[in-house]
Parts: C-alpha cells; sequence; structure tokens
DNA sequence: TCATAATACGAACGATCGTACTATTTGTTT
DNA sequence: AAACAAATAGTACGATCGTTCGTATTATGA
C-alpha cells in the first residue's frame, strides 16, 4: 500500500530486508516499471521495447531484462504494476466509502478521474493493453482477461452490495448494469484520447447518472 | 460498390481501364490490403509488417511496398480499405431500411453481426486500430479519429431521422444516446474476443433494447 | 581482509524491421 | 520488331529487436 509496485515486481513482500543488494534490486525493478506502464499505456506491451526502456532510464538492456529474465515476463510484470496503480487510484478510495449507492457512485467517479487526469499518459492502461492482445493467445491474454473479469465483477459485486441495502432495485441485474457502466467509462477512455477533448467525460457521467437513477429504488 | 477495395487502394476508379498492367497492379493492391485488414485487426497497424504481408502473400517486399510508397502509406490504405469493408457490411445494408427507429435498429443489428461473424479475424478493426493509435499522433491517429467521429456522426443523424418520424422523442439528445449506444457495442466486441465467448453479445443486445425502449415515443 | 552473492554492464549474436536502388519481367503501343 | 511503361523481383543498407555470455561493480557475510 505504502508502494504501490512493491509487490507487482515480485518480491516476496520482504520489508524488512536489510540486504542493500535486493533492496538496490527492488529500487530498480520499481523503476523500470513505473516507466513501462506509462509507456504502454501509450504503444502497448509490444512498443514496450527493453532497448528503448534501458535508454530512457540511463542503464544497459542486460541489466534492465535481468530483472525479468524476458520480454514477456516484463509484459507481465508490468501488467502486475498497472493493476497495484488501478487498486490504489480507483478501488481502494471506493472502499473507503460504505456499500451502498454511494460506493457504486465512488467507483465510477474514480474511475473516471484516473482516465480523464491521465494516471497513465495513454489513458486507462487496460483499455490499451486489452485491446492489444484481445485477439491473440498467451499468457499476457490470460493476465489481462483476468483483470478485466474481476473489474467487472468487483462492479457487479457493488451494485449487489447497494441492492442488499436497498438503494438499488432488487429486480435489477447486477452483471448487466454492471456491463452498461464499464461500457460508458470504457467510451469515454477512447474517444477523449482520440478527439482530445475533456467533454465526452460529461457524456459519460450522464450516462452513468441515468442509467443508476433509473435503478435506484 | 462491386469492390470494396477497388477505390481503397487509391485508384482513379477507372474500371474501363483495360490497360492489363494496371489491372494487375489493382488485383495486386486488393489482394495486399485484403490480407491487411486481416492481419491489423489481430496484430494492430504496427504488427503489420511488410515482411510478414510479403512472405504471407508470396511475393517480395520491394514489390509490395512499391504499391503504397511507405509503411504509413500502407497504413493508410490499410484503414480506408476497412472503412469501405465496414460501409457495406454495417453502413449499406442499414441504409436500405427506411428511415425511422427500424434503421437505427438495423444499424445497431449489423454492426453486431459484423463484429460476432468476426468480418475481420480480430473483431472490429476500428477498435483494434483506434485504441492503438489513440494517444500517438500523426496521420494514422488522424485517419482513425476522423472514421470514428463519422460513426458516431452516423448513428446520431439515425437517431434524427427517427425523431423526425415520430419514433424517438423529441426530448432525446441524439449525440447523447449516440454514445451510448455504441458504448454497448465497443463493450461486446472487446469482452467477446477476451473471453472467447458470444453471450456478451447478448448483454449488448438488452443493453440497446432498454436504452431504445426508453427513448422510443 | 577475503570469499560470496546479487546487481549491473558491455559486447556480440541472429533475426527482423523499413527503405532505397538496380535489374527483370510483363504488358502496351507504334 | 522496337520502344516504352508499369509491375515485380533481388539485393543490400543501417537500425533495432530480444537474448546470451562473460565480466565488472557493489554490498554482505565470515
Amino acid at each position: 500500500m505504502t508502494d504501490q509496485l512493491a509487490d507487482a515486481a515480485g518480491t516476496t513482500a520482504d520489508p524488512a530486508d536489510t540486504d542493500g543488494r535486493v533492496r538496490r534490486g527492488d529500487r530498480t525493478r520499481r523503476l523500470v516499471l513505473g516507466r513501462a506502464v506509462d509507456v504502454a499505456s501509450v504503444d502497448g506491451l509490444e512498443g514496450l521495447s527493453i532497448g528503448r526502456l534501458a535508454t530512457e532510464l540511463s542503464m544497459s538492456k542486460s541489466g534492465l531484462i535481468a530483472h525479468f529474465g524476458s520480454k514477456e515476463q516484463l509484459q507481465l510484470a508490468t501488467i502486475r504494476a498497472a493493476r497495484a496503480i488501478f487498486a490504489t487510484a480507483v478501488v481502494e478510495p471506493a472502499l473507503r466509502e460504505p456499500p451502498g449507492l454511494g460506493r457504486v457512485r465512488a467507483l465510477l467517479d474514480a474511475w473516471l478521474d484516473y482516465s480523464s487526469d491521465r494516471r497513465f499518459p495513454g489513458g486507462c492502461f487496460f483499455a490499451r493493453a486489452t485491446h492489444e492482445f484481445a485477439a491473440r493467445p498467451g499468457p499476457v491474454h490470460d493476465a489481462l482477461a483476468a483483470a478485466d473479469t474481476e473489474w467487472l465483477a468487483l462492479i457487479a459485486r457493488t451494485i449487489a452490495e447497494a441492492q442488499a441495502a436497498g438503494e438499488i432495485r432488487a429486480d435489477v441485474d447486477a452483471d448487466q448494469l454492471a456491463f452498461d457502466l464499464a461500457a460508458y467509462l470504457d467510451s469515454a477512455n477512447l474517444r477523449s484520447l482520440l478527439l482530445g477533448s475533456f467533454a465526452v467525460y460529461d457524456q459519460a457521467r450522464a450516462a452513468l447518472d441515468r442509467r443508476l437513477t433509473e435503478s435506484a429504488s
């Protein structure tokens, strides 16, 4: 929680490890992954080349890739790092709200901020990477598909909480509602980048608001 | 109209040209672009490499790229080719319906078929390419942004026709409704590819139907 | 101080990238 | 048949790709 990229690097969560050598390695891993997520959000996980990353960070290719083993492992670590950032930027703030409609709204608002504030320079990291690997098999695809499934499940679960709290009608299909809401978010993210405008976020907010209002008890 | 890829290749629409040399060139251009859109729908417009394309088509790199001049020009031609395919698969069938709510539904249904039938092996070509270049400047970005803007404008115009026909309420914001509907389509396309399932198209249909029903007069 | 272990570097590898330049083949025209 | 034009092929270039190997640097232990 203190550092989003700690366990994304694959360390065994050993904060009290006083070995300065592995601490140096962890520091480098976090440095690399911090740049990697930004690069990948713009140029994709394939555009994330080792040589480019090494040049930008003023280090050697071999020294960089030694931390990950292969490019595919670097891509998987980058996804884990992006998940950690997403969790702190979107999920955790929402979970600080009490369960109910307020938490649903907090989750969606946090996502819109995460996208429009360009927490990643290329907009939502997952929108970029997921489309890149949607039609390609392999471990990277699977990791992204799992992340997407978890994200939609989180929305649906938050909706179900609001139903349990009596703030969303019981006859609403939580999965369907989650699908609709996520669709608005993704569409706004894409078209804001595409047009260089932020007005589309207002359209997303209007869509979210209407859909939630008509679902409220 | 007879051949979707004819003018996408950049020819000046000279069908009666009896010169067998340029006819051969046009045939090759269409062959190349037909493969290019399929490859790009899976691996993106950057993954579209000249060498790979040449190998798959059993021709030389130099002979292939001579038709386009540069990779960026090939990418732009590929976008034009994809637009032509999209027009015949989605737009033209819908425009054969009389203006009104029926045409709106026909347009959306045609899009869902275009996506779920995998008219491109990687799902919607534009979903893939647009996310790839959303955060990158240049002519390719601009061409994709223009295509997206035209697509949303077409939906909005079709909605406005239905309003003029008295089948959609006059107080409905056509641009907002178009945004919502397009969001459902894109979301279904992505998540169907990601999960390898087609059930998500039913969610999209449910979302489209609800949104249109509540907007109907 | 000296062996040990982890991290980082430098150089080179074969492969592929996009592009340019020069033939060669194929079809047209006179 | 000869001159011409368009399409295609062949070859090579410099750059970058991911990866591997040997070595140097840095920090930790005995």
